[in-house]
DNA sequence: AAAAAATTTGCAAACGATTGCATTTTATTC
DNA sequence: GAATAAAATGCAATCGTTTGCAAATTTTTT
């Protein structure tokens, strides 16, 4: 297939020929420098677009060394299989492709599993991407925290009351591991399920939410009632279906560290003939967009992700002009719906 | 915070002189060239490793003129709200990430709203990708045929019997909406909404299928049941909603193009305390995660997306090879849950 | 109309890696 | 121990932009 682009590549010293001046009065009309001539500039600009012309990005990298690039990392953890396919954590990469975007920089994005294990060496040294986003803070942040030490701009996102060198935006997880349990206590549950895994930080503080809460409303706490589940709906399925099978059905109310889970639990309730909220009140966490789809629908906890993809960029952002960036809680809220409450 | 890296950036000149060779030899020696005696490379590797040297991306991707990277364009239909959240896109940008990491490769990620409309241009001719993949043929395929157009390397997810200059890789929508509808008439299903957009290519093929399987079965169709909504779970529960309001239940079967169409659908149905699917059966498409999670669980049209992932991969590689190339149709199965039968 | 100031433009040196070709070193052959 | 072949290394040009500074042009001032 024949192309109407001349035969060979475009660049723009050939360009700057066509328009009969320099490369340097070329590159900076292209990039509407002021110390040029306003016509020469819309001049050079439309000649650009006519023979679509685009500056090459590898050159001006290398000449300015700065990529407009910022790595986001899935920081999964290896054994489970949170995988890629968790709703959330897509949401959060598509709102953080907007916040990129709308200031100009892209989104390269990768997993914990490749790259090697040296973050700064292979994305900033590289000259791959300018910062990094980390989605997560995984069991380990021993490879954030090398990332960090060695000086690179990086945000995480992640539980945001965790000390550390670098910001940590997240929701506010203690606030709504509270209020989660709280709405359950309100509605009557006396015995809780605490479902989700505890060796993160965000799943730590939603605990010690559900510990208080649980102090607060004058109810005693059960060890029984804290299960450390991989957080994926297939675990949580297991679980809850061996747990009545050994115990029957020794709980009234579950906070679960995720709306997936949730679900999975959701399903062995439902195929036992529980009735949800009537026998087990049910709070997921995340907000995806089937929570409301489900039958019943799903009460959870919202973090408003869009407010946070922007903060993470702004942090980001602060760090490459040496401004100082702290740690961000983003809105938590409880969405209430009918896995908890019977018609309004 | 003081690092531990050396004052000034550490490059291939540099590392070269402190191995004591020139930089022609450590270029080499990196690339494991066995131009380079075995000794010398060793010697060299371990001399960046211990340095934590990293080749410049951009300044090999200038000389090399080769960027390892594709562009994954997430091509959105700009009115209606698909948008990031549909979990099967996502899915797709995940395998897409797994395929192309394998092959060296690493993923930008873009949408169809920013990157102005001359994807030749913004991503390859400016040198930021040497590739890319679409996800989605949209309403129209303008932008896509521009980019193909000027020959730049390109493949396409969406229906693989559209004729065009460049490789689409797509399950087998005829099949899929032929298997879904025969599975619901084979239920004893006689009245059967067809629930989607037709105004995709995909979406056309699937509903072929949804014709010749009435055909086969020699079960008539009507008109009145090919429903064209915005590929949403709201549009769909709300169509359902509203069409039961006006016409009572006049089908007992939905052909759904897209699970989350069909959880919008179902999420209706049950409101109104229809049974599933005693009353109406219903099939979805794409098998997302939540789809065995939904109760009941949902039938739904599987395709296999990391065999469409690496098939995409392939093809886009064989381009920069100038090997041929040619659509491919992934696998694509009925997976039958309990939206469609009673207990096995 | 010349001098000074302000505005535009151009020169040329980076940025850091790659690679064809020439050159040096080592191994082989007679 | 030459002469020849094979293996290993180095030279230097190149990829296409950007930008500090110098040079040329235009405008303003006296």
């Amino acid at each position: 297939m024949v192309t109407l682009v001349s035969e060979t590549k475009l660049t723009l010293a050939k360009l700057a020929d066509i328009a009969g001046v320099s490369t340097s009065t070329a590159s900076r009309a292209l990039k509407d420098n002021p110390l040029i001539k306003q016509e020469t500039r819309s001049r050079i600009q439309a000649l650009a677009k006519e023979h679509n012309f685009s500056i090459n990005a590898a050159a001006s990298r290398l000449r300015t060394q700065k990529t407009h690039v910022i790595a986001v990392i899935l920081n999964l953890i290896d054994n489970t299989e949170q995988s890629t396919t968790d709703p959330f954590l897509l949401k959060l990469v598509g709102e953080l492709n907007q916040a990129l975007n709308a200031k100009g920089y892209e989104l390269l994005l990768s997993n914990s599993f490749m790259a090697s294990d040296d973050w700064a060496n292979y994305f900033i040294r590289s000259q791959r991407a300018d910062g990094i986003i980390v989605i997560g803070q995984g069991k380990s942040t021993a490879k954030i925290d090398r990332a960090a030490q060695s000086g690179i701009p990086i945000v995480v996102w992640g539980d945001a009351k965790t000390e550390a060198p670098y910001p940590i935006i997240g929701g506010d997880n203690y606030l709504g591991g509270y209020t989660a349990t709280q709405h359950l206590l309100s509605h009557g549950a006396k015995r809780i399920l605490f479902l989700g895994d505890s060796e993160h930080a965000e799943m730590q503080e939603r605990h010690k939410g559900y510990a208080q809460a649980h102090k607060d409303a004058n109810v005693p706490i059960d060890a029984q009632c804290t299960c450390a589940i991989d957080i994926t709906s297939k675990a949580a399925y297991q679980y809850i279906n061996e747990r009545i099978k050994a115990n029957g059905l020794d709980f009234d109310g579950i906070v679960c560290v995720s709306d997936m889970v949730a679900l999975g639990a959701l399903k062995a309730l439902k195929e036992r003939y529980v009735g949800i909220p009537s026998d087990v009140g049910i709070v997921g966490y995340d907000d995806i967009s089937l929570a409301e789809l489900m039958h019943p629908s799903l009460t959870t906890v919202r973090q408003n992700t869009q407010q946070a993809a922007i903060e993470m960029v702004t942090q980001l952002l602060n760090q490459f002009e040496n401004k100082p960036t702290e740690s961000q809680v983003v809105e938590t809220t409880l969405i209430a719906r009918r896995s908890t409450q019977h018609s309004d």
